[in-house]
DNA sequence: AAAACGGGGAA
DNA sequence: TTCCCAGTTTT
């Protein structure tokens, strides 16, 4: 035990001067100062250089910036230019809805004449959130301003072990607080770009380089010997629904219908029952081949959960009078003894089907 | 193959 | 309010 992951050890309080000044200290130190849009700060190219970067890395974003500010050097030639030439500089950098947004908001700083300074101005901006307006009014215009990029995220939720994925309205907001509490009202500017450098170069989301980092005393996970379950992940989203009715059609000696799948695509290639999005599609199928029936029902639907979606399957029971083989398919069909299906590769859930229908009936 | 990124807009 | 999405890179 080294003391560090220890968890009855007391938290020590988190002192914002002293987390400021050590992450300042270092940021003289070692922080990025000659990234292009760190030259010749204005709000236009930190706007810019943030858009870009909310989605690349910053290598990438390099040559696509330094392209940029040439062809648009201010706010008002991009608002001049027209949209198919700021998306021809976009091409490549994805998500093009913000060059869109870019332009727009270009026009309506071009038409009030000149930047917004106030969270609020600049929120009212299309592309513009709360983070990027942050980042502009702090680097900008050295207001102190709180910003929650994926790097601060990352950054704050080791710091104080906050559990619970950040795009959670809870987790978010008591994130936004943190942010503002340790946001220092001097130095705002470099402060802002120390906290990005850090979670950039040093507390990264995969080999945090927590022996060089400069607050590792204040970070809870770093305590707890825990720093990589920080951020905690996005959930895994619910997943979709599928509804289908699969045709067990068996005739008065137990043999049942089988079909063999698409080679590709699931249960590629494995014997099944036929599969009906709608229960009329499944009666065309039965007219269409004559079959006379003899009775019907269907069964509880169950489901069957894939990785990607779950499947709610109806079976539906038809039993007809005439095992003919006038169903037979060259080899992509059979009619198997329900009494032997052991010897096919059948889907699992298929499997169970069938298996129930031979003890049931 | 899956997650991450910040904001907009649909639900 | 909450959920879902966009495109590309990284892991």
């Amino acid at each position: 035990m080294n003391g560090l992951s220890d968890p009855t050890m007391p938290r020590p309080r988190l002192d914002p001067a002293s987390f400021q000044e050590r992450l300042l200290a270092w940021f003289d130190q070692h922080g990025r100062k000659n990234l292009p849009w760190q030259q010749a700060i204005s709000p236009y190219r930190v706007w810019l250089s943030e858009t870009m970067l909310q989605q690349t890395q910053v290598a990438t974003v390099i040559p696509y910036f330094q392209a940029f500010t040439e062809s648009f050097p201010t706010v008002e030639a991009l608002a001049a230019a027209p949209i198919d030439e700021v998306l021809r500089h976009w091409a490549g950098l994805g998500y093009y809805a913000r060059a869109r947004n870019l332009h727009k908001a270009a026009q309506r700083i071009a038409e009030l004449g000149g930047f917004p300074d106030t969270l609020e101005g600049l929120m009212a901006l299309p592309g513009i959130g709360q983070s990027t307006a942050g980042a502009i009014l702090s680097i900008a215009f050295n207001n102190s301003h709180p910003i929650l990029d994926g790097n601060v995220k990352r950054v704050l939720t080791r710091l104080n072990a906050i559990g619970g994925w950040p795009g959670q309205s809870q987790v978010s907001k008591s994130l936004w607080a943190l942010s503002a509490e340790l946001t220092p009202s001097v130095r705002a500017a470099e402060y802002t770009q120390a906290i990005m450098d850090l979670g950039a170069t040093l507390c990264t989301r995969s080999k945090p380089l927590c022996l060089a980092c400069p607050v590792s005393a204040d970070c809870q996970a770093y305590r707890q010997g825990n720093v990589s379950a920080y951020p905690s992940r996005k959930p895994p989203k619910t997943l979709p629904i599928k509804a289908c009715f699969l045709l067990l059609l068996y005739t008065p000696d137990q043999r049942i219908y089988l079909e063999k799948r698409p080679p590709t695509g699931i249960w590629g290639g494995l014997w099944s029952l036929p599969e009906f999005a709608a229960l009329n599609a499944a009666e065309d199928w039965c007219l269409s081949r004559n079959l006379l029936i003899k009775q019907r029902h269907s069964l509880a639907s169950k489901r069957h959960t894939f990785s990607h979606y779950h499947l709610d399957y109806t079976p539906l029971l038809v039993q007809i009078e005439n095992p003919t083989n006038n169903v037979m398919e060259a080899e992509q069909a059979l009619w198997y003894n329900s009494a032997q299906i052991s010897g096919l590769g059948l889907p699992a859930p298929i499997k169970t089907l069938l298996q129930q229908f031979n003890t049931d009936y």
